[in-house]
DNA sequence: TCTTGCCTCTCACGTAACGTGAGGTCGTAA
DNA sequence: TTACGACCTCACGTTACGTGAGAGGCAAGA
C-alpha cells in the first residue's frame, strides 16, 4: 500500500507537471490527493496519477481547467458539442492569426532588404495599410493584391518611388499656376494616369475609395505628397488634352 | 485651441478605445493627455491622437505594448527584427494550433455520427491518442494515418469493433490451455495476423512500437482487451502453423 | 439656488494558469 | 546534532484591460 502512494515532487518528476501546478490543481479543486501524511504533505494514490493523466490529455487539447473539471466531474456531458465549440474556436483563431501573419509578412516584404528604414517610415507603412483596410472593400484590397502580383516587387518599388516625385512636380506647376495645357502640365497628367491605371486597373470603385482616403487622411496623403487639390488641376489638364484631340 | 483638445469620453468614442484603455495607457506611460483641466480631467491633443493611432495600428498588428512602447520611444530599433520576430513566434503558434486542430478533428471524426458516447470512452479515446503520439514516431504515425485513408472509416470501424472481441477469444482459448496447433486457435490466430497486417502494413517497427505500449500501458491495453501475454501464445500458434506447412 | 443626470476622477479587485520566491517545517543521512 | 533536500502555506507578478464603488465636476431645468 505505502509503495502505491507518491509524494508531489515523485509525481511531478514522473508526469512532468511542475509541483506548483498540482498545487493549483488542488486548489481550484480539480485534482485532490487522496491522502496526507500526518505532517500535511500530499500523497497521491494510483487513482490520483489516472485522474492526472486525464487532465494532462485534454489539457493538451487545448482545453481550460474549468471544461476538464466539468468533463470530469459530470457524466452527462456532450462530447461532440464540447469538441465542436473547441474546433470553432479554434479555427476563427487560426484564421484571425492568419490575417495578422499575412499582414505583417506584406510589411516585411515591402522593406525586406532595406537597412536604413526608420522607425517613423516604418509606422506610417503600417499606418497605410490599417488604412487601406479602413477606406477599401475586401473584394477590392483583394483585386489590388492581386494586381500587386502581376506588377512584381521592383515595378512596385519603382511606382512607390516615382509617385511622391511626380506629386512634387504637379505641386510646383499648380503653384507657379501653369497652364493645365502646356506641354509639361500634359507630360505629368500622361504619366499620372499611366501610373493610376497601373494601380487601380481602371476600376472606378478603387480610384474612389483612393480619393475619400487621401480626403480624409491627411497623414497619409502627406506621405505619398498627394494633395486633394490636385485633383481638380490635373482634371484640368485631362480635359485640356482631350480638347486638342479633337 | 480650446476646441482642439478632447476629453476621454469622446476620444473613447471616436477611435473606438475604451476609457479604461486610456486610463491604463496613461498608467503603464505609453499615452499621456499632454493636458490636464483644472478639476484634474485628461485633455488630449491633436498629436496625442496621433500616438494613439500608432499605437492602435501596431496593436492590429500582434505587439505587445511593451514592445509598442520600445518602437514609439526610440528611435535605433530595427524594425526588420521585431517583425522577423514576431512572425516567428506567430509561425509557431499558427503551426501549434494548427496540430492542435488537426488532433481535434481527428478525434471528432472518431465519434462523428454516435449519439451515445460516454465522457468515460471519449476520454479513453483521446487518451490513446496520446499514447499514440507517445510510442510512435512523426513518420510512423503519418504512415499509420496515410493507412487510415486507405482502409476508409467504415473498415476501420469494423476493425475496431472485431479486435477487442477477437481478443476475447484468444483469451479464452488461452485460458483453457487450447493447444495452439488447434484449429480453432489457428484460425485466430490467422485472423490476428491480418488485422496486425492491415494496422501495420508489414512495418516491423510500428508493429515493435504498438507492442511496447501495449507493455507499458496497461490502460490502453485494457481499453482494446490486449494482455501482453497473448503475444507468446500467438506466436506459439504461427510457429506450429509454419511446422504443419512444412 | 438646488437638483438632476451625465461625465470624470481614483482605487481596487478579477481575469488564466501557473512561476517564483519567502519563511517555516519535516525527514533522514552523516 | 546538524545539514540538506523536500515539503508546507502565503502571497505577489504576469497581460491588457473589464467592471464596479464612491466621490467630485458641469451644464441644464425647476
Amino acid at each position: 500500500m505505502r509503495s502505491s502512494l507518491w509524494r508531489v515532487g515523485e509525481v511531478a518528476k514522473r508526469t512532468g507537471v511542475s509541483v506548483r501546478t498540482l498545487h493549483w490543481y488542488e486548489e481550484i479543486g480539480l485534482l485532490s490527493p487522496s491522502q496526507r501524511s500526518e505532517a500535511g504533505h500530499r500523497l497521491y494514490a494510483a487513482e490520483d496519477l489516472g485522474r492526472l493523466q486525464r487532465i494532462r490529455s485534454l489539457r493538451q487539447l487545448g482545453f481550460s481547467l474549468d471544461e476538464i473539471g466539468e468533463c470530469l466531474g459530470k457524466r452527462k456531458f456532450s462530447p461532440q458539442q464540447v469538441i465542436a465549440l473547441h474546433l470553432g474556436r479554434l479555427d476563427e483563431e487560426i484564421a484571425l492569426q492568419q490575417r495578422l501573419r499575412d499582414r505583417l509578412e506584406s510589411i516585411a516584404m515591402r522593406y525586406g532588404a532595406a537597412e536604413d528604414v526608420s522607425a517613423e517610415e516604418f509606422i506610417q507603412a503600417i499606418e497605410a495599410m490599417t488604412m487601406m483596410e479602413k477606406y477599401f472593400t475586401q473584394e477590392q484590397l483583394q483585386e489590388l493584391e492581386q494586381r500587386k502580383g502581376i506588377l512584381g516587387p521592383d515595378e512596385i518599388k519603382a511606382v512607390e518611388l516615382e509617385w511622391p516625385d511626380l506629386m512634387a512636380r504637379v505641386r510646383t506647376e499648380m503653384d507657379n499656376n501653369t497652364d493645365p495645357a502646356d506641354p509639361r502640365v500634359q507630360a505629368l497628367a500622361k504619366r499620372w494616369m499611366e501610373l493610376l491605371q497601373a494601380f487601380s486597373g481602371g476600376n472606378r470603385e478603387i480610384e474612389k475609395s483612393a480619393a475619400t482616403m487621401y480626403r480624409n487622411e491627411p497623414g497619409v496623403a502627406r506621405q505619398y505628397g498627394v494633395d486633394p487639390k490636385m485633383f481638380p488641376y490635373i482634371q484640368r489638364a485631362m480635359d485640356a488634352a482631350k480638347a486638342s484631340q479633337t
